[in-house]
DNA sequence: AGGGCTCTTTAGAAGCCCTCTATTTTGTGT
DNA sequence: ACACAAAATAGAGGGCTTCTAAAGAGCCCT
């Protein structure tokens, strides 16, 4: 198999240099599935897969990531940021006792009216979290 | 004026001792209006009004308010959290360069169609955030 | 291919919110 | 008032994230 070749793509197409650990990095968030992932979760990931690399970088590439539109970044959690590697709108459940984050399935999560952005801003994002606790 | 009457009875109601301190907040908090703070920005009025309290004091309350009923955690930012004096579901607008939070007025944002909580699980709460930026 | 410039990566320190701890102060029921 | 329990405090400590200065890797040009 060509390990690297979509991976490659998709930086490419975000204009960020292919380096190694962008592409392992790249490698472990897109070709596993839906993901939301904290630094520190994608950080053990990368050790366990033998890739070095440090705490700082993991928390560069997942910056550098979301401003190239790879990924989204979820605010749920006053304690930790997580990044989703789904990027359209949808909203999310968040387990507050586990700390789990995922996507609401079953079609997007849409709202009855769209607000109207005040006078002087632009509507850059909607965030919809479902907190849930043990039934 | 009677000035603590009001409070005295919010804080009774919830259980909660009336405190000097603790009504010199609520004071702050409820009678001001719709009030989305932080806990560094609810210390500085505070100072501001020659109330002596700490900045631990200061999450301690807001912290046991927020139990209480009384106020609502707001998650927007990950470097800072936000408590509400509306504690009734409704959306909000986060200005993100400035740190400014406000209800979205105009009744309520509502979905069009309420999630079903995962198995073993139930819905404790409901956040829409709307993101702005400038125009 | 090699040189040089720029962008990345790194380790460690530092920063920022927030929480904890041990002590002092305040409120409350008798 | 008294004594007990709850609350407030200052300061240290913690966890996540960012910064800094130095070393390393990628890329373009000849």
């Amino acid at each position: 198999m060509r390990p690297y070749a979509q991976v490659l793509e998709k930086l490419r197409g975000a204009g960020l240099r292919p380096t190694r650990l962008r592409l392992a990095l790249a490698k472990l968030l897109f070709e596993n599935g839906a993901r939301h992932v904290t630094a520190e979760m994608l950080h053990a990931e990368a050790q366990d897969a033998t890739i070095r690399v440090s705490l700082a970088t993991v928390y560069n590439t997942l910056h550098q990531f979301t401003e190239a539109g790879l990924l989204r970044e979820i605010v749920v959690d006053p304690a930790r940021s997580y990044f989703d590697t789904t990027t359209s709108e949808h909203g999310h459940f968040f387990h507050e006792a586990t700390g789990f984050l995922e996507d609401i399935p079953g079609g997007t999560v849409q709202l009855v009216e769209m607000p109207s952005a005040p006078d002087g801003t632009k509507i850059t994002g909607i965030d919809v979290v479902v907190r849930l606790a043990a039934a």
